[in-house]
DNA sequence: CTCGAAATGTTTACAGTGACAACATATGGC
DNA sequence: GCCATATGTTGTCACTGTAAACATTTCGAG
């Protein structure tokens, strides 16, 4: 495929646009312009001198924002995990809450993972760090508070930590065999198996 | 040459053992050392040239039996298969069949995958070659037959192939979160969430 | 057995990567 | 207005996958 050309062009959203040398918010427009890659090429190994090439900026420049790859690819996963998380909380809002709107909360996940496949992965595979405790507004949280918060409606009787493992387990494991392309992708077939556990058909 | 060494020295099993320029069964010995590594370091990324080094070869040699890196990886990523496969079935046999057996055979993957992290994630991670129809003895079908086969045990009235379906995902969902150190790893716990959906508490 | 073709392994080299150091330029507080 | 600091650039290094040319071993045909 080609091997040059396609710059993005993602500039800062404004800001200041200096122009010349200073950019304005860099750190912004790499990250965005590391998300338009991911949700362009699925397999392209994401390179810090692409991206930078993307920002019309020079490599290195983007250590001054990020202390290396890594930390780039961290901020990258932590957006993921926020737009998951958005999309989940807008599904369940949109089914109307209770049993339905949790199921509507596992098909969303799903469906993200086969919108955006490198960023699903990237969020979920970069090493969590650490210091990742039960605090903190990042999109993961938020995600698994609505899982536990929907889990109660749909099964009364059972242990509410084991089907909340459950309902995430069913749901990380239909998209990341999507991902892997071990089973396809097929809306109903995902609402039907997650129905499975999880009563309602509706 | 060959002052040095402190190579694992993995070399093939018997074959000739030409000792000098010809290294007998290269091909195997470069997988034996590949998986050894895998299951070393696990997020060290697998480089050709270690990999030479350790079975004592130059680095281009390996390209006289595989044509690129992907291609190695993919023969590992199929050992990878194959073993799951093997574990699978070992558990089957040693839990008497029946629903306990399918229970064990799930718990056996998700026990290989946290076993085995980086090897688990290779195998499932590399693209399916396209060719993959249901014939061919590779160990990714063994492991599906067992599969179908629990499934109408556990759950006589459900269709075969959502409940197959629903099983895989839930195993596959509940290995991918231990991975990535989204869980814990816990057999009891997860010998519970599998007992969710499919009877059976012993 | 001899000998040449094919298989297998080596050396050298190249383009691409992430990262560091030294240098250049813009910005903002005093 | 001036200088400390943040930000961006150029040059370079070690490392990676891999292609090309060369060396050695193995094997089958005469």
């Amino acid at each position: 495929m080609a091997g040059k050309d396609n710059s993005v062009n993602i500039k800062g959203d404004g800001a200041k646009a200096t122009g010349a040398y200073h950019h304005g918010d860099l750190r912004a427009a790499v990250i965005a312009a590391g998300l338009t890659r991911l949700a362009e090429g699925d397999g392209a190994e994401l390179g810090l001198r692409a991206l930078a090439r993307d920002v019309g900026v020079s490599a290195t420049a983007l250590y001054r924002h990020f202390p290396d790859k890594e930390a780039l690819l961290d901020a990258l996963a932590d957006e993921g995990l926020r737009r998951l998380g958005a999309l989940q909380a807008q599904a369940w809002l949109k089914a109307g809450g209770g049993v339905a709107g949790f199921k509507a909360t596992g098909i969303a996940y799903v469906r993200f993972a086969h919108d955006e496949p490198a960023l699903f992965r990237l969020s979920f595979t970069r090493q969590m760090p650490e210091r990742y405790t039960k605090d903190a507004g990042d999109g993961g949280e938020v995600a698994y508070n609505l899982l536990r918060a929907g889990v109660g409606e749909a099964l009364p009787g059972v242990d509410p930590d084991t089907a909340a493992l459950h309902a995430w387990a069913l749901v990380h494991g239909l998209a990341m065999l999507i991902l892997d392309r071990r089973i396809e992708w097929d809306e109903a077939k995902v609402a039907e198996v997650v129905g499975l556990t999880f009563g309602g058909v509706g």
